[in-house]
DNA sequence: ACCGTGAGTTGTACTCTGCAAGTGTCAAGG
DNA sequence: CCTTGACACTTGCAGAGTACAACTCACGGT
């Protein structure tokens, strides 16, 4: 499976190394993935991590429509409606028609959503520094710039 | 909220700089967990997201038991008991009774197993290549170390 | 006014998941 | 040999997250 003539030097990508850490790379994500939930779950039960992950988007954003939240995240509308139900309902966001499209409803953290959001963000950065704590300021630096920009793939509906 | 200090240049780590760096690499690393699972369905209807990993797994170990692939991916035990029930039924794995102790099972692929892990990688692969594609080698080699290096750390309960 | 499009909701069904309880096995002490 | 506790699962149950399809309501152009 591993034949595929790895290194094609095609452009400045390449030899077999650059193939190694591709496949490194998407295994590592792949892992990373299937743990953030357990992991979210554990850190705080009181904010699942589609909750959690809703919440700091309307706050960055400071405030958006569902449909953008549906985009950002390639979920389905729907998904999000209903997950944006469950989070009005415990107060945490609040609902605002659009006043230039009636169709449309902005979505913004109450008071509750923010300081839940917070007090939820203070804990998980104090396990994500501990679990970087013996990182490099430059390689922290950099780990987040690659994640970035690996994120910033306008991939259709994927992540 | 944020307030809690964010200089407190403890040792090496510190200043604001790495703790911004933490706080993206929480909320890039939790926006691509977001997005895994929709993306692995859409790639390889045929193969969920779990059950690639758990695959990917059985392939890189060459075989191992259940209760190895729920410590690695903190999922519980019956979770896994399920999944690979699953993927037994679908042939793509088999059991066998480990000889030195009659409570465990050794799970391996089968050949339709392999045959299908190498389809959905070659797959997998090609999207994560052109998603990489203007990366440069060191990029790519620096951030596959970097997840590998965050995915090593041994969490309570995580593998 | 009519029709295609976009935002959002609801009905339905399915997967993933964890917890709790149960089965069978091993290992250590009586 | 027979308990007792630990370990590897399996199964019953329940709940969250998700998608797809069908529906309503509003917008914009014809």
């Amino acid at each position: 499976m591993e034949a595929e003539g790895s290194d094609e030097r095609t452009g400045g990508l390449g030899p077999s190394v650059a193939d190694a850490a591709v496949e490194t790379v998407q295994r590592e994500m792949t892992v990373f993935a299937r743990r953030a939930r357990a992991s979210a779950g554990r850190m705080h039960p009181e904010l699942s991590l589609v909750s959690y992950t809703l919440l700091g988007h309307l706050e960055e954003s400071g405030g958006c429509r569902a449909t953008d939240l549906a985009a950002h995240y390639a979920l389905d509308k729907s998904t999000v409606s209903r997950q944006v139900a469950v989070l009005e309902q415990a107060g945490l966001v609040g609902r605002r028609p659009d006043p230039d499209d009636a169709r449309v409803q902005i979505l913004e953290l109450t008071e509750a959503g923010r300081s839940v959001l917070a007090r939820v963000t203070v804990r998980r950065r104090a396990a994500f520094r501990e679990r970087l704590a013996d990182w490099s300021e430059e390689d922290l630096t950099r780990f987040a710039g690659y994640l970035v920009r690996y994120n910033a793939w306008p991939e259709p509906g994927d992540g």
